[in-house]
DNA sequence: ATTCTGACA
DNA sequence: TGTCAGCA
């Protein structure tokens, strides 16, 4: 048996698939030592440890054209600029990473706050922090949100559809959108006991009555609010509930 | 049994 | 990038 090994032998060692060797090959950054007598590609310790370079360089996101430029002639001020770069792509993946991880962990905590059945009416009083709310657009208080309009207005947010977006009805006959964001105070929502509600709808019509419908609760209650009526779409709620529209609506309560 | 080439989604 | 056919 010769000290060479096969593809298959090379692919299990370095946990790449036998394609992606060939891949390499015919993009002329990794070729056999030799082919044997019955064609088979045979690598040895050298081909190990290029395989190892081109793996390396590819996980910091080169290009196999890039690899094959870089492996030839690589000056050691390049190759740490090289490597200065992958290190900002990483802590940028990072940072993205940790977004995700942070929405995943609130839809699980939300999803609790789901009423179970369509007309079930759950109220809550609780304690929330300070929230920082950057002003979106205005809009007259009986439109709704078009798709054109989104079109528009789309380039100021990003994520837009895993975002908490707040309306606030004032007395006035427009309603003022915003989005959250730390240190903003186009309006601040200070911290203190709010009544909450949440609610979920097929149109957007029904929203009317359940805000009346919490106005009047408060006032039943004899529950002093201050500020304007907020609610808030989380539009990633319809996961669990398909086809329709989830809403928050928040009052602040005078203490 | 394993690999090779080539084609395709 | 994975998969599959047809071949050696």
């Amino acid at each position: 048996m010769s000290d060479e090994i096969t593809i298959s032998e090379l692919a299990k060692l370095m946990k790449v698939s036998v394609h992606q060797i060939r891949y390499f090959e015919e993009k002329g950054v990794l070729h056999p030592a030799y082919i044997a007598e019955n064609q088979y590609r045979m690598y040895g310790v050298d081909e190990i440890y290029r395989l190892s370079h081109i793996l390396l360089l590819r996980k910091m996101g080169l290009s196999v054209q890039m690899i094959k430029e870089c492996l030839s002639n690589l000056t050691t001020v390049q190759i740490s600029s090289l490597f200065r770069q992958a290190l900002a792509d990483t802590e940028a993946a990072i940072t993205q990473l940790q977004q995700t991880k942070h929405l995943i962990s609130k839809l699980l905590q939300e999803k609790d706050h789901i009423p179970r059945d369509e007309d079930q009416v759950t109220y809550y009083i609780d304690t929330r922090e300070e929230i920082h709310l950057s002003l979106w657009f205005h809009m007259e208080a009986q439109e709704y949100l078009q798709a054109r309009q989104l079109i528009q207005l789309k380039e100021n947010i990003p994520n837009l559809f895993e975002a908490d977006i707040h309306y606030a009805y004032d007395e006035t006959d427009t309603v003022g959108i915003y989005t959250q964001k730390e240190g903003a105070n186009d309006l601040v929502l200070p911290r203190g006991k709010y009544l909450s509600r949440h609610v979920y709808v097929h149109i957007e019509a029904e929203l009317k009555e359940h805000i009346n419908e919490f106005y009047a609760y408060a006032e039943d209650q004899g529950y002093p609010y201050h500020g304007p009526l907020i609610m808030v779409e989380k539009s990633y709620l319809s996961l669990f509930t398909p086809e329709k529209l989830h809403y928050e609506l928040l009052l602040q309560m005078i203490e």
